[in-house]
DNA sequence: TCCACGAGAGAACGTACGTTCTCCGTCTTC
DNA sequence: GAAGACGGAGAACGTACGTTCTCTCGTGGA
């Protein structure tokens, strides 16, 4: 097997035990076994437990956000309304998923950042990222002022963190029902007057 | 040493030190030294490291509640506005403690929920109590319509939930101003006409 | 054909941790 | 004052895990 396949083939296998048990709860043979890939080689593509962490969550997060991204293009092109929103139509399909156990960086954040700095800067990185892309999308809203993008960003994105806890604490997906609500309040007073 | 005073200092040292640095990351041993207990009298006490786990996250839950409802309930006395957006205000003062690290329920949650189904009951007991809280104060404000007051409590919640999580995973308690904002903002629609 | 290299399987090593056991001193009670 | 119950300190035990080492086998080239 060469080097690259045996790295998506660990990638996927953590991946899936480490967002469905958690780090700490999944050990190093356990990734050999379930990738079929041998303990020398896993060493090889990644020298530590750590490594192997970071490039799962790396990985996830590109995923992830492309799906996102995705999900609302496609919706966008049928015309289906405010993009902004469909960021919470796209939660709710994640959180109805039967192995939804709520997001990988926070989760990873509680379980090791108290211990690495590395995991830390990759779940910031993640949030940023995903603050960025609110406040692209919010551009295509002209009724909102330049300068209330940035706040619009930030309560979007509390919403969002907010219904990811909710729903997998909660096991229940319609938070991401009652987050679209506020959202939809949130645009509409910023529409309407300055909403900072 | 007695027992109610073992248990007591157990609890002060498990909190201290599982809030801090996560459950796993934490030895009982470390427990034993320090809190100054004999580890047979830690076992006496707490039969094993989940229960000890699940006093911890109980003792928390009352203590985190009862903190906010004495800082509402002072505030509100000084006559300091709306009981709910004083929520926002204690959040604040939380996060700027120098060892804020984030949601003790969240990061147990995280860490610990898909092995453990108790862990699992004592987030959601926590969080479905803030509910109630809320629920609580909402019904102070008699432009809210009683059949809103759910939602509402719902919208809040979110905020609540995302800051928390926003604020420990940047590291900014500016977080819980933004999430105040937010709030104001749903409240004042609300109290406009329907919010739901 | 022989040799050198790489790869896989899994044993081995060191450590850490949850839990229990042993030993010893102390205090109570008759 | 003697005996036994109790508590503390820490050794011990079993297990799990991250990481490395060893052994063996197959392959490709001279």
């Amino acid at each position: 097997m060469e080097h690259t396949e045996a790295t998506t083939r660990l990638l996927d296998t953590a991946e899936t035990l480490f967002y469905q048990r958690g780090v700490q709860a999944v050990g190093m043979d356990e990734i050999r076994a379930g990738s079929g890939v041998s303990l020398k080689r896993l060493y090889q593509c990644f020298p530590s437990k750590e490594q192997l962490v970071l490039s799962y969550l790396r990985r996830r997060d590109q995923r992830w956000r492309a799906a996102l991204a995705d999900f609302v293009q496609e919706r966008t092109e049928a015309g289906s309304g405010e993009q902004a929103l469909l960021v919470f139509d796209w939660l709710y399909k994640w959180f109805s998923e039967p192995d939804f156990r709520g997001c990988a960086f926070i989760n990873s954040f509680g379980e090791l950042g108290a211990g690495s700095p590395p995991v830390v800067a990759v779940a910031r990185e993640h949030k940023d990222a995903l603050r960025d892309y609110l406040i692209g999308l919010l551009l295509r809203i002209p009724e909102i002022p330049a300068r209330d993008r940035e706040t619009m960003a930030d309560h979007l994105l509390l919403l969002i963190d907010g219904a990811i806890t909710v729903a997998s604490i909660a096991g229940n997906p319609g938070v991401a029902r009652s987050a679209r609500r506020a959202a939809e309040v949130l645009l509409a007073a910023c529409r309407g007057r300055a909403c900072a």
